[in-house]
DNA sequence: GTCTGTGCAAACCTTTTGCAATGGG
DNA sequence: CCCATTGCAAAAGGTTTGCACAGAC
């Protein structure tokens, strides 16, 4: 969804389009990988050094209920942002560099076979790799 | 592992045996699921209300290192701890009630194929359900 | 006796909230 | 014009840290 539908879903939904709200979903869709709410704001002030963490934040607490932006806690430091658009997926996070790709595969038929099993309606799931990326991998190797 | 045998392993890897330690090992050995660090002060605290947060914070770390516990940050709200022992297991946590049930199926097989086709070394995975549970779901059909 | 571990109080850091001022429709 | 939205400053709340004292070995 671009960024113009996406602002005319806040207009049907009577929230007000606002220069700081343009901000944010642009912030949002330049990358389309985990940001964290730190990550959002100093791409927004880039553009605009007068937006506020305050309205960012209240800007993904919306964005979240409209089902526009997906936020995840797989760490205690921080909340993680991405827009939810394309294929659903899950994450391989690398704790040497921090890097965070997506896979496409999701165990959808465990979960399936699980909720079934156990009379549970699933209402959301997480899966998330840890590890050390093929690229930090061979710079151990040229180090070692 | 027993409480004998933890608090030797503590002597062994030169952590003095105290008893604000006791307390901690017992309070989590006693609930085999996830607690909370408040869970576990709380339950300190029946024994011996002398004892306090930071030294639940600053045992729960240590125990971490040592791999006899493991910490869950599955929501923004705080960390969560459970003992490491018995079956490796993941979490169908109750979005209504909290209960948090085990479950073994793991999709080991699916992260091990995800690693090898990206040379990513694996540390750790996460994986957890959440939803309305077969209790609640129960409950809200009396209601309705 | 030595040095690790503790309690207390305060700091930290991300996130949230109260409120007066701003600005979208 | 009205009221949703904003920026600021301050609060909140889980977690961590500095420090002087207590206590394990």
């Amino acid at each position: 969804m671009g960024i113009d539908s996406l602002l005319a879903k806040l207009n049907r939904h009577g929230y007000r389009v606002t220069r700081q709200r343009k901000l944010v979903l642009m912030a949002i869709g330049e990358n389309a990988c985990l940001q964290s709410a730190e990550d959002i704001y100093e791409r927004c002030r880039r553009e605009d050094k007068s937006i506020s963490m305050p309205t960012v934040y209240r800007t993904l607490e919306m964005l979240v209920e409209l089902g526009q932006l997906r936020k995840l806690n797989y760490d205690s430091e921080r909340a993680w942002f991405e827009p939810v658009r394309g294929e659903h997926h899950h994450h391989m996070i690398c704790q040497r560099c921090g890097a965070k790709a997506q896979i496409s595969q999701c165990p959808g038929k465990l979960i399936d076979e699980l909720a079934a099993a156990n009379n549970f309606q699933v209402l959301d799931h997480r899966f998330e790799i840890f590890g050390i990326c093929g690229s930090c991998r061979g710079k151990e190797e040229d180090v070692s």
